[in-house]
DNA sequence: TTGTAGGCGTTATCAG
DNA sequence: CTGATAACGCCTACAA
């Protein structure tokens, strides 16, 4: 089959031009002519400074100055078949810590010269799912996922083309070295036990839904078990649902007050609803703790502002983020890393908690 | 932090397997193959699908599935020289509504076929600018930015390289099509004008660095105009500069309330700020507004449910976000579209501005 | 140390 | 409507 080889560009560029520009953008091979010398030698030049010797590599230094070439990273892509690139699905941003841990994810990725794609899956399984199908078509070289729980086809997909990922904001020792974050469960019990100790026997709880938010049913978990080993339950009339916000926090304090027997104690599912329970209280006009303790989960700044400070249990979100990152970035290159890691959630006891009244 | 050694996880890779692997990934060709057709209509009719009859469109979609076949976007990106992706940089996303707006810009790319690629700047112009050279050898097809004051190198980068931008959270009529955003003078001279007709002369002022943010100088500006429009200034001593945190707000209400004569009024240059100062103002026994208003910028939730709750400036992040957004994929996809967008901040009057003590 | 040349996986032009 | 094939811009053996 005679085919005629690509022709010199440049040579003859026909004046209808289809789709190509006129002025065509610079490239390695105009930088390489500038500098007098061969394409490789630039991008050697670029990707392996030593490996050139100094004349050149000032010679091309200064030609990719004056040309302004910027190398095209689609290109690049193709060629090493790797982009650089790390895709992040979050249920959302404005929520508990998952602003800090973005931004300790993107801190993380830029030095170790990765770039961020971020995408929100609003607690729903499909858009996750779909998401990640398009950081896979993105070409992106790993994951960070939040939870364990996904939509069936998604690990299977990953696996597939063996992309490596990381769930955050989980762990459990069942499923080593994929998860960054802290054992909800157990981080519950551990409050649940402070409430104990402390004498509390009715226990109330406020909590977003556990509807495709693994980490939220592992909280509910702990409070049961713990509860249940001392032959305690939270009683269905003391069990109210809401979301994320302080509002919710505030309506559902309030109905939960209006029960017969009250709590004495009120477990917060995340900081929003705590935030609220506790504003909606000392508007009511309750003495914390001497009328009621109240707790939350995630230490989020104004927690230890409000007139009374909060109860609730930090977890390092940023510190998340940031490890995350860093397991994956060396499980791509190759490198030796902690590949399981167990975040600990820490119980920061303040003035919203103390033992129930008398009465 | 438990470090545990990589532990093979199934998948056995040979050690020769170098990138030229056994199993060439499933591409263009081996579907093309499978379904008995060319590259090219594969092509179309994943592209183009109506240009393809719906016997060829059935049996490739068949070969498709069963190859498991992803699309590779580098290899588009480099074809079509679109990646669609855009990149937006941030100073930061735990701060004000960022966390909203880019959750905002996210959805709105997605449903227009777009990947976010985020970055913050962390208020460092040399920064930002790194972070926009990046996006650019990325690839990004437009730029999302915070701010109207940049790197003097950004702006003239992407006009060489036209390169579309929009700059958010400011308006000003000078800029024409380039900003999505309130007017954060006229807000604050809003603001001030508030605090003024209700008969405040004394004014203190809690706000952050204006150093690299043009939005702080603005608000600033706001408010020396609106005074000075009235024969008015802010005292010296009734000026406290703090960052981002309830924290500082604090620290800052106090150390103002020692000065003498105290400002019977303070404006707060943002949300956390203002939300320290009145827990502050509160902790301290202060009536507000009786002994004090206490006035913020930004309406974050907790502004309406603190004990007394704040008097602030709603600007529409989120709708900020969405706008720019859709300002810039219709300019990509060369729809006619506003290109210049000025957001109403809102006054929002609660119970933390009243009348000056009559003392 | 440097140059030559063959991909990387898609798209798009052009001819059937 | 379909097929063949030249780009797209860079990387990287392999050769010199």
């Amino acid at each position: 089959m005679a085919r005629v080889k690509t022709v010199d560009r440049g040579t003859v560029i026909a004046p209808s031009e289809g789709r190509g520009d006129v002025r065509r953008s610079v490239g390695l091979r105009e930088v390489a002519q500038a500098a007098g010398v061969s394409t490789a030698t630039v991008s050697r030049a670029i990707n392996n400074p030593d490996v050139v010797s100094a004349d050149l590599r000032e010679r091309i230094a200064v030609a990719v100055e004056q040309l302004g070439w910027v190398p095209d990273g689609a290109a690049r892509a193709l060629s090493t078949r790797r982009s650089q690139t790390i895709g992040a699905v979050f249920p959302a941003l404005s929520i508990g810590d998952f602003a800090h841990a973005t931004q300790a994810i993107q801190s993380e990725l830029s030095q170790a010269g990765y770039t961020l794609l971020l995408a929100c899956s609003e607690y729903d399984p499909d858009l996750e799912l779909r998401q990640v199908r398009k950081f896979v078509e993105r070409g992106v070289d790993g994951l960070i996922l939040v939870g364990q729980a996904h939509h069936p086809e998604l690990v299977p997909l990953l696996r597939r083309r063996d992309m490596p990922f990381v769930n955050t904001f989980v762990y459990d020792s069942q499923t080593h070295g994929t998860c960054v974050g802290p054992d909800n469960r157990k981080a519950l019990m551990m409050m649940t036990d402070h409430l104990a100790d402390l004498g509390h026997v009715r226990f109330g709880v406020i909590a977003q839904s556990t509807r495709n938010n693994d980490r939220a049913s592992a909280r509910l978990d702990g409070v049961r078990d713990a509860l249940a080993s001392r032959g305690l339950a939270v009683r269905p009339q003391h069990f109210a649902m809401g979301e994320w916000s302080i509002a919710d926090g505030r309506r559902l304090l309030r109905s939960l007050w209006q029960t017969d027997p009250k709590p004495t104690a009120i477990i917060c599912g995340n900081a929003h609803l705590a935030v609220g329970a506790v504003l909606e209280a000392l508007a009511m006009g309750l003495r914390l703790p001497a009328d009621l303790s109240i707790v939350g989960y995630d230490d989020i700044e104004i927690m230890s502002h409000l007139p009374v400070p909060v109860t609730t249990v930090r977890v390092p979100g940023a510190e998340i983020g940031r490890i995350a990152a860093q397991v994956l970035t060396a499980r791509l290159e190759g490198r030796d890393c902690a590949v399981s890691f167990e975040a600990e959630a820490e119980l920061v006891i303040r003035a919203s908690s103390g033992p129930p009244p008398l009465d």
